[in-house]
DNA sequence: CGATCTGTTGATATCCTTCAATTTTGGTGG
DNA sequence: CCACCAAAATTGAAGGATATCAACAGATCG
């Protein structure tokens, strides 16, 4: 548990420095682990949301099925990320959640994390920041799945696997690790597992990437981030700006006194 | 302003019965009306955000722009939405926000926005509901971009504004402002201009749709549906549980205090 | 009332899908 | 450690949905 509290504490300290404490009250709003195995679902669509989690070890996917049987997957979880901080205002889960690996989580009961993120406003910025970030990145893919063509797509999801990886501390820098089938890929794409299967050849072929088991090591990321159109910038990397920092100063100030 | 506050406070109310205070209070939020022409830019992609704002009257939308001048629509934005409520956190906006026609906002400082959500639970939960109807939206886009036909695409943008717009009290059930021109629907949709005519066309020849000057009325509600497979429950409006509407009444009783 | 934007139409091209094998991989039990 | 099995990856051929290109008609607006 302190190596994954470690993946979300390095991804909010991409935004702003935490102090001991507001790392101390994160660990303490985890509870004990649960532990699934993989292609098991945590949530399920329909289901009432109970809790929120973080995502501790594995991976794990938002999806919504359609009718006949196809599937699209809407987020990858990674180790590290928050995931329904705020669910306990739905009646029922618009889409389901499902390991692609074996994955253990840290449930947060929603009632704690309020009254944390209440008590500690540097803390409470920093999940608010990660957020937004979340929220570019379903923007990230929304331009993916409408406008980019499949090369596209699959350059885009390597290198948004390599930077929120290499953000939780979790990868060198080159290579990602992707614990996917190619129908899983087409699932989170928009595309078929053939055609997914020939886009990655092609890539191997052109040197642009090489994979074992699993693991992509990205060879030529310029070319790569060239063909899939995207950078880093949308991730909001640079951390926070200062009037922002003054009011989280304040609000910490006021809580103290 | 009264008329479009009433578009948010309808849409708020769906989750939640708020109080003549929190009415007030929201109200009070908005800064003096700000008037954009059509197809003008409310913020640029780039720009640092500086307020949060509340469409008032018209119509506008989220949209990046691809490096050979293709766009991609991201977000239709209706009367009564309340855009970038933590924007402040960011440097650099990912997006840019254009009109469709014209229309007007009322800005709302961000430390006034912060201050009131403070100060009134209840409209603050009302607030994080509304973002979460907003990421559901969003997931249900991105099914469509993935993995929807060009027909399930257009009659799934029909149905979500048709509810959108009910929500908000601006629509009589049946019929749909839609003043966007075929080009921008494609934006929206992931297709091109051409195919949405095409599309159009053969949903009139159906009797699926009729149009007349940017307005359509949805003649055939039931296979619109059943062709863009799309219900209104992701929209989450059968309100709050039991659980969350305890929470927020504790916080309003120690707020009283 | 002309210029320009929008909608419409047809012909052709292409990217991706579909279908149907076949091979390879990885996991499991003997 | 090997044999076996199921799942995953790969390949080829053919079809379909949507894109592209180009031209024209109709609407809208100064």
């Amino acid at each position: 548990m302190g190596l994954a509290s470690n993946a979300l504490l390095s991804r909010l300290s991409h935004f702003i420095r935490l102090s001991e404490g507001d790392a101390r009250a994160l660990r303490e709003l985890m509870s004990a682990p649960e532990s699934f195995a993989g292609h098991e679902d945590i949530a399920r669509e329909g289901d009432r949301p109970h809790v929120a989690f973080v995502l501790l070890d594995g991976m794990a996917c938002r999806y919504r099925m359609l009718l006949d049987g196809r599937r699209q997957i809407l987020d990858l979880i990674l180790p590290g990320d928050l995931c329904d901080a705020r669910a306990d205002l739905v009646r029922a889960a618009d889409h389901s959640i499902g390991t692609m690996m074996a994955t253990s989580i840290a449930p947060i009961p929603h009632g704690k994390l309020a009254a944390v993120r209440a008590l500690h406003p540097r803390l409470d910025a920093a999940l608010v920041w990660s957020a937004i970030e979340h929220e570019a990145m379903q923007r990230e893919r929304m331009v993916a799945l409408g406008r980019r063509t499949a090369r596209g797509r699959v350059a885009y999801l390597l290198c948004e696997l390599m930077w929120r990886q290499n953000c939780a501390g979790l990868s060198d820098g080159r290579t990602v690790a992707l614990p996917l089938t190619q129908a899983e890929i087409a699932d989170a794409l928009g595309l078929t597992p053939v055609h997914v299967n020939r886009v990655l050849q092609e890539f191997r072929r052109g040197r642009l990437v090489a994979s074992s088991r699993h693991r992509f090591a990205l060879l030529d990321l310029e070319r790569l981030q060239r063909i899939g159109e995207v950078s880093s910038d949308y991730l909001h990397l640079d951390g926070v700006p200062a009037e922002a920092r003054r009011a989280i100063a304040r609000a910490e100030a006021s809580h103290k006194s």
